[in-house]
DNA sequence: CCGTATCCGCCTTGATACTG
DNA sequence: CAGTATCAAGGCGGATACGG
């Protein structure tokens, strides 16, 4: 019932990322965290329905994806339209803040995906230091 | 022994993060995760030994720590540095593409970390409808 | 100091079933 | 369609102990 387990960090201290009880951090897990950004990244082509975002994201269940729904919603990221119509219509869309910040992350997905060869290079590499040596 | 738990996503399919199957998708979890963005942002303000680093990032474990800092390292993100000294001294560094992935996500937390009023105003709205009514 | 190895509880997740 | 409720399983993360 409690949308999203809030536990010991929230509250309202200095905004140190570093610190425990940073109130940002857990606005920051929600953003970055297994579903959220993928989710923001979807949203930020256009405003989506339920059932369009979870096949967007692929591998997504239905309660993890309402769980990040509520969350960012909550967090002010994400605008919730319900239209009381029969069968029930529910759009999904970013709020200004939510832009910010899907823009800014989708700028690192963007920078990971475009040097993923590098990585790619790094792991073997990497692997290769263990296995031989 | 197997540093970093990777499960189906790592193979090599097109690059698409919404994918399930999409080896970046690994790599992001591995930047964005509970961890990792925090060492990446403790890291950009300069080289650190593993038990400063430990200081900085409140609330991680050795052992979390330690993970982390090894996929980073396999992902070609962090440079460690051992000097076969004794006591031992480790330090870590990002690397040239770590600065880069580093300064996207710092963007993305000084973003939220500066919009924390907007979030809990949003949160305080959103609590307010469930409660009253 | 710099870690790895092991154990273990709890939370997150995913599957399934159900409601409006 | 758009979710919520319930439940079992297992991986994640913390604590501890130990090794180089």
């Amino acid at each position: 019932m409690d949308i999203t387990q809030e536990r010991t960090e929230d509250r309202n201290l200095p905004f140190d990322v570093f610190a425990r009880a940073c109130p940002s951090r857990g606005t920051l897990e929600h953003v970055t965290g297994r579903w959220g950004g993928l989710t923001l990244g979807a949203l930020h082509e256009g405003s989506l329905r339920f059932n369009e975002l979870r096949r967007r994201v692929d591998g997504v269940s239905e309660k993890m994806l309402s769980q990040t729904l509520h969350a960012l919603e909550r967090d002010g990221l994400v605008h919730r339209e319900a239209q009381p119509t029969n069968p029930p219509r529910v759009d999904y869309e970013l709020t200004p803040l939510g832009r910010e910040v899907a823009e800014r992350l989708l700028s690192l997905i963007h920078c990971v995906e475009g040097r993923m060869d590098d990585v790619l290079a790094a792991r073997e590499r990497y692997d290769g230091m263990r296995g031989t040596f």
